[in-house]
RNA sequence: GGUCCCAUCGUCUAGUGGCCUAGGACAUCACCCUCUCAAGGUGGAGGCACGGGUUCGAAUCCCGUUGGGACUGCCA
């Protein structure tokens, strides 16, 4: 007996959406558990809003996180003969008839009635087929349909609350619930997880599956498993919005976070693995995860949780994972893929990799995102220290005792042993000579050097920048400030 | 409006009738550590929406109320 088989079927949209990774995990984390097979289905049928280039998004977005498909990419708009046969079917055994109302007629018609929706006026008319027709579900007047959802348990719908839906445009495209059903079908499909926002359609799609298999013209097949997630929220509660919301799980690539971490995180929304600790393994997920123990309520897609664990993550590298990692942002020059939208603030001629090598276990702790660090370490590389004006003002200009001690400074790092500690000592006496702690002599140093007062320890970054260009800064921050 | 879903700290969650004086994580506050910034350590504040039941006993089960959300298109 072979495993399960689950798809997700998201639309192009030329960006990978974070709702769709989510589902996406959720699903390849329930296949890879049971041998099962998972799929990519692209429904790109809706020609309005299609290129082609807009689904190597989805495929790119999928292959970063590391959740990649067994099966596909399937194009929907490959299956359409199937959607027709499976149309057709449906109208010769009865379930769909012809409608050539319009939406302004429905709406004059029932602006009165207590129940919106679709009167069901052409249900007995027998209306001929025409271009000008489409084809309505014949909803049953009475009963319900029961949706077992895994995650929610049975769902009972009345059928009264149903109009007659639209299923066949009159141009002869096949609308989304039935297309998408048959797909599942052509494709075996035995668990559809997805998301939330699905439900309400799901008894339409049960009614249409079953009335399928009624129908001797096409194969009868399984009712599949429904899994429907939680949906992913703002801060007001609202599923995520493709306008105000960050969505794109490129940007979050972009900015430095690993798909490892953005995984982990993912897999929090809306379960959460055994024990206290919540930052685990992919083969722990793959373990654990029960798609019955999904949450049921709506999750908030925080950024700062997500933030945090990438530093997590980020600090767990070793070091030559951390610079491998990091090449992106700091020598795209020699990486396969570029983060888009940021710029390297050196050039390829005065970044040292070297150098960099050494610095990189001072700015590892440091980071959150991998983004972060070419502004941390950028006065290793400029010629120009990248002065912040405020900074500089703040420990250098307005301090009285600051021109003191960098001419101090100037004058004992000339001789100064060259070591991190060498001038850690120095410092300190120096500053002591002028009634400084270290904390405050140390600042219009730093700022000199580095030309902010954030970053890697001053120290250690002075004795891998080296003498002639510390001693050179000091001097021309001493000049910058008029002295 | 109708149908459906949901309801534990600000946020993500643990909890499936007694281990709950409700646990963890993020965020937040304080302190410690410290050459800055982080990281790290310690500690604090902070929650079962409300009201009825059922039960010896309810965050856990039932009903109602309230609140939030999704859907309601010849989009997907």
């Amino acid at each position: 007996m072979s495993g399960p088989r689950v798809r997700i079927a998201p639309s192009p949209t030329g960006f990978m959406h974070v709702g769709t990774a989510r589902t996406a995990l959720f699903n390849w984390l329930f296949s890879h558990q049971s041998g099962g097979v998972f799929i990519l289905r692209i429904e790109d049928t809706d020609a309005e809003r299609n290129r082609d280039e807009w689904r190597e998004g989805i495929i790119a977005g999928l292959h970063w996180l590391g959740l990649d498909f067994d099966e596909g990419p399937f194009l929907q708009s490959d299956l359409l003969p199937d959607h027709v046969v499976a149309a057709e079917a449906l109208f010769a055994n009865g379930y769909l008839y012809p409608c050539d109302c319009t939406r302004e007629e429905i709406d004059e018609r029932t602006k009165g009635n207590a129940k919106p929706g679709y009167d069901g006026h052409c249900r007995d008319r027998h209306v001929a087929r025409t271009d000008q027709t489409a084809l309505r579900f014949r909803v049953p007047d009475e009963g319900t349909t029961v949706v077992h959802d895994v995650i929610r348990g049975d769902i009972t719908f009345a059928h009264d609350s149903y109009e007659d839906f639209i299923v066949v445009r009159s141009n002869g495209v096949v609308l989304y619930p039935l297309a998408n059903a048959v797909d599942d079908r052509t494709m075996k499909i035995t668990h559809i997880i997805r998301g939330e926002d699905l439900l309400p359609t799901t008894p339409k799609q049960v009614m249409m599956w079953e009335a399928l298999n009624h129908c001797p013209e096409v194969e009868s097949v399984d009712h599949p498993k429904y899994a429907h997630l939680p949906m992913l929220v703002n801060e007001q509660r609202k599923k995520l919005s493709k306008r105000k919301d960050p969505v794109a799980v490129e940007s979050y690539r972009d900015q430095g976070y690993l798909p490892e971490a953005f995984v982990n995180y993912l897999a929090l929304l809306g379960w959460s693995p055994r024990g206290e600790e919540e930052i685990v393994p992919r083969s722990t997920l793959i373990e654990q995860f029960r798609l019955e123990d999904v949450s049921h309520s709506p999750a908030f897609f925080d950024v700062k949780k997500l933030t945090h664990m990438n530093g997590e993550y980020i600090r767990a590298l070793s070091l030559e994972q951390f610079i491998e990692a990091a090449t992106p942002w700091v020598a795209p020059w020699s990486s396969e893929w570029t983060p888009s939208d940021r710029d390297v603030p050196w050039t390829r001629e005065q970044f040292d990799p070297s150098l960099f090598s050494h610095v990189a276990h001072l700015v590892q702790e440091r980071v959150a995102t991998l983004g972060e660090i070419p502004a941390m370490v950028s006065f290793f590389f400029l010629d120009d220290v990248p002065f912040d004006d405020v900074t500089f003002e703040k420990a250098i200009a307005q301090d009285g005792t600051a021109k003191n001690v960098l001419t101090l400074a100037l004058d004992a790092f000339a001789t100064v042993e060259w070591s991190a500690d060498a001038l850690h000592h120095s410092t300190l006496q120096l500053g002591e000579s002028l009634g400084l702690a270290l904390r405050k002599s140390q600042a219009p140093i730093r700022c000199a050097i580095t030309g902010t007062s954030v970053g890697p320890p001053l120290f250690e970054s002075m004795e891998l920048l080296g003498r002639e260009v510390v001693l050179e800064r000091l001097r021309g921050a001493l000049a910058r400030a008029g002295a």
